[in-house]
DNA sequence: CTCATCGTCTTTAACGATACAGACGCTCAG
DNA sequence: CTGAGCGTCTGTATCGTTAAAGACGATGAG
C-alpha cells in the first residue's frame, strides 16, 4: 500500500498542490467550496493528513524540544530532582503546545552521541552544560539551555544559556555553617559521572594535586562549585572527599559505610544532593546513630522529602529552573539569557553544634 | 548568519553532493583521503552534520516513537504504574537507540489532537486504545500499541496492536474472591477520563441504563472491563457504582469520604486501581477503620507500594507491558502483535471474611 | 586484445510539503 | 471606458538530504 500525497489530490482533481496544502492549512486561500471538496477527496483517497517530516523540513521548525540526560532514562523518572524539573519543563511545554523528547546519552557512551545529530528538534535542554552530550548540541548550533552555571575554574564561561544558582556561594554558607557549629572533622560524599570509577573512595583533598582533580573525578560543574566551595566555607577543617559513584540513595548509603565504621567518623557530613544525604541518614540509623545528635548531616537540592527528614539542605528552585529552561527555549527573543536564581540555607534539625 | 549544507561543501570542493554526503554515512564509498578532506573542510566551513529532518525525510524513518497521554505529562512522572511502564518502554527503547517523544493529549482538548498529526515519529504508542489520541493515531495510518485488550462490548475490536491482560477475567476473580468471604454490601470506585465530571458521584447499576453508560461515564476500556468483571463475579450482591474522579490517591481518599461516613457502609470496596485502594484505605485509617478489619479493600495494577500496605489486588506485568509494547513498535516483523498477558490475584490483609 | 570487474565518483530523481510571486477573471470607483 | 484592487488559484523553486543507477578509468583474467 502506497503513501497518497497531496500531489496524488491534485492530479485526481485538477488542482495545483498549493491549494491542496492550503485546503489543509490557510482557509482564507481558497473558496470555502473548493475547500470542502478538496478535503472530502482527501479522506476517500486514504490521505492521512500533510505529513509531519516533509512539512518540518520545509518550514525549518519542528516544535520539539529535548531534554538530555547522562543517565539511563529510569533515572530521569525516579530522581526527585528530576522529576520536579520534568514537571516543571513539560508544564511549559503543553501549554505552548510544544512536544518533548527524550534523549539519553549515558556518560562514557559516545556512540550514543550521535542521538544528539539525529534529533529532530528545535533546542535542547540539559541539567549539566559540560556533559558531552550538551558540548555536543552547542557544536551542532542548536539553542542550548542547561542548570548550572557552566564557568570553569579560570576558563571561559561555556557558550550557551542556562539557569542555575550560584553553586559556588550556597557552598561556601554550608561550609560556614558547619564551621560555626564546631565541626572540624568533616566528609564530603560526591557523585560521579564516570561509569568506570563506580568504586568507592576517599581522598584528602592534598591528594588530589589541586581542584582540578577533583572536578576530573566529578565530571560535573555543578559538584565541583559546591566541593570547592564547602571547603573554602569550611576554612582550615579536617576534610575528606568521598567519592561515592553515582547520584543515588544506595551511594549515600555506601558512603555511609565507609565513613561511619572508623574509629574517629567525622563530626559532619556534607553531601552534594539531599538524595545521597538521605541515603547516608539511612546509614547512620542502620547504626543507631541519630542524624543531628551524633552526626550532622546537609544535603543540597531540598527535596519534598528532605523537610519530613529533618535534614538541613540548600533550598534551590528546582520548579523554576525546569520552568525557565523550557521559556528560554521557547522564546529566542528574551534578552536575559544566562540567570542566577536564588538560593537559601535551610537549618533543620540533621545539623547542630558538635557536641 | 545562514546555515551551511552539503551542497555548499561540494560546490567549494569541486565534487558532487552525494560525494559529501557519502563521506559523512558510508565511509566505503570514496577513498580515504577524500573523505578525510571533505570532513575537514566541513569542519572549516561551520558544517554541523547533517541535517535530521532532511535525512529523515529522504529515509523515510525517524527512528522516534511517542508516547502518548491523556493526562498531564506530570502524571506521567508521578503515577506510580505510569513511572514503571514507562521505565520499562524507555529501556528497551534506549537499547535498540530509538528516542522517545512524549505527547500529552488531555481528554476533552481537541485542539491538543494536532499534537498527533504533526508528530515526527515512526509509531506511538498509549495506555488505552480508546482514547481520542490513539484513534487519530491509528486514522494517520501510524503503527500503534496500546495496553488495554480494546474490545468493545458487542463490537468490532480496535484496530491496532496491544499488550493487555484480560481485565474482565481478572475482575471477576475479585467479585468471586470477595463473594467466597461473605461480602454482599460492595462499592466500586471508578475513575473518569472526562474532565468536566470531577464530582463524585455514586449510582447503582441499574440506575445506569445499561453498562454501556458505565463506560460512557467512565471513558476507559479497562476500567469498562473491570467494572463488568467484579459486577459478575458478585453475582447478586448489594453493589454501588462510585465515580471519583482522576485516577489518583486523593480521588481514592474523597470516594472514602463519600462512602464510609454513612449509617450502613460497605462492608468491602473494589477500586480499579492500586492508587485509588490506597487513597481509600487513607480514608479509612483516618476515620479510625482498620483495612481488612472493619472493611475489606482489592485494588488492581500491584504497585511496588500495595504489598507493604498489604493490599489486596490483581498483579499484572506492568513492566513486560512497557517492554513488549516498545518491542512491538520497533518490530513490525513479529507475527504476535496482540498479547495477552497473565495476571494473578494477590490476596493480602486487606481482605479478610465479613464479620 | 577483449571484456568483465572493481573502486570511485557523478547524475538524476526523488522524499512531501510550503513560500513566493504572479496570473486570471471580476468588480467598482473615477 | 479604464485600470486598480480583490479573491482565487497556479507554477516554480526550494527545504537538505539520500537512493539508485550509471559513467569512467584502471586492472587483470582469458
Amino acid at each position: 500500500m502506497v503513501k497518497v500525497t497531496q500531489q496524488d489530490i491534485a492530479k485526481v482533481m485538477g488542482v495545483s498542490v498549493m491549494t491542496v496544502s492550503n485546503a489543509f492549512n490557510r482557509p482564507d486561500q481558497l473558496s470555502a467550496d473548493l475547500r470542502r471538496r478538496v478535503l472530502e477527496r482527501a479522506v476517500k483517497m486514504g490521505y492521512t493528513g500533510p505529513d509531519a517530516v516533509a512539512r518540518q523540513l520545509r518550514s525549518g521548525r519542528t516544535n520539539t524540544f529535548a531534554v538530555v540526560f547522562e543517565e539511563r532514562l529510569s533515572y530521569a523518572f525516579s530522581d526527585p530532582f528530576s522529576v520536579v524539573w520534568l514537571t516543571a519543563f513539560s508544564e511549559v511545554m503543553e501549554a505552548r503546545r510544544a512536544s518533548i523528547m527524550l534523549l539519553s546519552v549515558p556518560a562514557g557512551d559516545t556512540e550514543a552521541l550521535s542521538a544528539i545529530q539525529d534529533a529532530a528538534v528545535d533546542g535542547i535542554a540539559g541539567l549539566c552544560g559540560d556533559q558531552p552530550a550538551m558540548v555536543r548540541a552547542r557544536e551542532r548550533g542548536l539553542p542550548t539551555v542547561y542548570c548550572t552555571m557552566g564557568h570553569p575554574l579560570g576558563a571561559e564561561p561555556l557558550a550557551g544559556d542556562y539557569v542555575a544558582i550560584d553553586d559556588y556561594a550556597a557552598a561556601v554558607e554550608v561550609g560556614q555553617h558547619l564551621r560555626r557549629l564546631g565541626h572540624t572533622r568533616v566528609s564530603l560524599l560526591v557523585e560521579t559521572a564516570h561509569r568506570g570509577q563506580a568504586v568507592l573512595r576517599e581522598y584528602r583533598p592534598a591528594e588530589l594535586s589541586g581542584l582540578v582533580a577533583v572536578y576530573d573525578s566529578v565530571g560535573y560543574f555543578d559538584t565541583f562549585h559546591r566541593v570547592r566551595g564547602v571547603l573554602d566555607g569550611l576554612g582550615d577543617a579536617d576534610v575528606t572527599i568521598v567519592v561515592a559513584g553515582a547520584n543515588s540513595r544506595a551511594s549515600g548509603q555506601a558512603a555511609g559505610a565507609l565513613v561511619l565504621d572508623r574509629a574517629l567518623p567525622p563530626t559532619a557530613v556534607v553531601a552534594v544532593s539531599d538524595v545521597m544525604a538521605l541515603g547516608f541518614m539511612d546509614a547512620c540509623r542502620q547504626r543507631g546513630l541519630e542524624p543531628g545528635r551524633d552526626v550532622s548531616v546537609v544535603g543540597f537540592d531540598d527535596l519534598p522529602e528532605s523537610a519530613a527528614a529533618g535534614l538541613t539542605t540548600i533550598h534551590q528552585p528546582v520548579r523554576d529552573k525546569g520552568r525557565l529552561a523550557a521559556e528560554l527555549l521557547l522564546d529566542p527573543e528574551r534578552t536575559e539569557r544566562r540567570i542566577i536564581l536564588p538560593h537559601e540555607l535551610i537549618v533543620r534539625s540533621s545539623t547542630r553544634p558538635v557536641a
